[in-house]
DNA sequence: TCTGGGGTCCTAGGACCC
DNA sequence: TCTGGGGTCCTAGGACCC
């Protein structure tokens, strides 16, 4: 028989990491904004109750935040990352096998004699160390930790945080409540589809048609109705796969209009994803360059093309990478758009070391490798070194994103560190 | 005025081949 | 009345997640 999984999950992650920096704010509402400061993104509790919703433009909610004084920030990803390798490490310390899942969530392979208790000394350990509040979802397969993890989370005074379904005296009680949208890999469509076959509870799903569910929704319906049921689909992955692709992109500021400047901005966006692909020693097979106007203006004139180039031989060369950035953004923009976001993917990833080069390919001629060097000294210094082709920040960067209400790097920056009073 | 960004997996359909 | 058909590879787009 398998070990059972457990699901943890910081809670509000991004509020909580706030708020360990700045106590004043436990207790009160807080929001955290996305990139740009568009929408919200992070909740605190008191937050939640006075009713904003989960990736609510910030604009909508404005209102409430005055009335209420809702205290806002926007993102501080350097921060929550830290506090994240923080929290993983505490959790991999303590059991034989974990997969990092997401910024705030980790999957974990239980010991045999893991016990609920042990479940709540755990997250009391993660709080002693991070501060960060987490929950447990335990079950026998990735899904039904998940459903476990809902419920410890909604029912946070009833089960101190952490909740076994398993041992649970009606399981189906649970699942009865818990409505199919609600469920890890049920979105809007496939409940859709679902209520279509008349099933509506995670309870009905457990039990239909196994043909049918497999008509309607095909492998990822049975997938998913085979977890529930305890046969496990989802392996823990404890070393991440190979990434496929990076992208870049962003929604500008304020509209753009001239193709100079959309230039600078994918210079910028090929600048950040070239970098992060050296980083993980990979080449990039292709590109593709996508442009779009804005999507809530639908009396604006609308335009959204993309376009993809493949190399002859995989490269990560960042001047070779906006040249192509460059000549595909040529071959797609249009005058007379109010463009609201560029972006960029590399995609088609290989490693540098095991790339194979073709026939035809050009031979590698031994060079120094600039992009190397700049990407070292920018990692050291923080940023000195820029393409030409990336503007001078202050001018003509309407395109730059938002980011007023940001917190500082209490962790990562020395200029930034918290200071303690006696 | 103001509406995120970065990923993965699956599927359908076209191109191509024998 | 006949005008193949099946396999494979690639790509675009949909759906989902955090």
């Amino acid at each position: 028989m398998n070990d059972r999984l457990a699901l943890v999950d910081c809670n509000n992650f991004y509020c909580s990491c706030e708020r360990v920096f700045n106590p004043s704010l436990i207790g009160k509402p807080i929001v955290v904004l996305s990139n740009n400061d568009g929408c919200i993104i992070s909740r605190s509790d008191e937050a939640k109750a006075l009713g904003i919703p989960m990736g609510a433009p910030l604009h909508e909610q404005q209102e409430t935040i005055r009335k209420h004084g809702v205290q806002v920030f926007s993102s501080n990803y350097t921060l929550y990352g830290d506090m994240s390798s923080r929290v993983m490490s505490i959790l991999a310390d303590e059991v034989p096998a974990i997969e990092i899942y997401s910024i705030d969530e980790a999957f974990l392979q239980l010991p045999k004699n893991f016990s609920v208790e042990m479940g709540k000394a755990l997250r009391a350990k993660v709080l002693k160390h991070t501060g960060i509040p987490v929950c447990m979802g335990i079950g026998m397969t990735k899904l039904l930790a998940k459903l476990s993890n809902r419920y410890a989370k909604k029912n946070k005074m009833l089960t101190g945080g952490v909740f076994d379904i398993g041992e649970h005296w009606d399981p189906d009680g649970i699942m009865h409540e818990t409505q199919c949208e609600d469920l890890w890999g049920v979105g809007k469509n496939l409940a859709r589809r679902l209520r279509k076959i008349d099933v509506s509870t995670v309870l009905e799903f457990k039990n239909a048609d196994p043909v049918a569910v497999r008509m309607s929704l095909g492998v990822i319906g049975e997938r998913l109705q085979r977890e529930m049921n305890g046969i496990r689909c989802l392996e823990l992955e404890e070393v991440p796969a190979d990434k496929k692709s990076v992208m870049a992109s962003r929604s500008f500021g304020s509209p753009v209009e001239k193709l100079e400047e959309l230039e600078v901005a994918l210079s910028n966006h090929v600048s950040r994803a070239s970098e992060k692909i050296r980083s993980g020693g990979l080449l990039a097979s292709s590109m593709v360059v996508m442009l779009r106007t804005n999507r809530f203006k639908p009396e604006e004139p609308q335009y959204c093309p993309s376009i993809r180039f493949t190399f002859g031989t995989p490269t990560a060369s960042t001047s070779q990478l906006m040249k192509a950035a460059r000549r595909l953004l040529h071959r797609i923009y249009r005058l007379g758009y109010r463009y609201k976001k560029a972006g960029i993917m590399l995609d088609g990833l290989v490693g540098s070391v095991s790339y194979q080069p073709s026939l035809f390919d050009a031979p590698v001629t031994p060079k120094i490798d600039v992009d190397r060097i700049v990407d070292d000294i920018n990692r050291r210094m923080g940023r000195v070194i820029t393409h030409g082709s990336m503007g001078v920040k202050g001018t003509g960067d309407a395109w730059r994103m938002k980011s007023g209400r940001k917190s500082p790097s209490y962790t990562t920056s020395w200029g930034e560190l918290p200071e303690a009073r006696l």
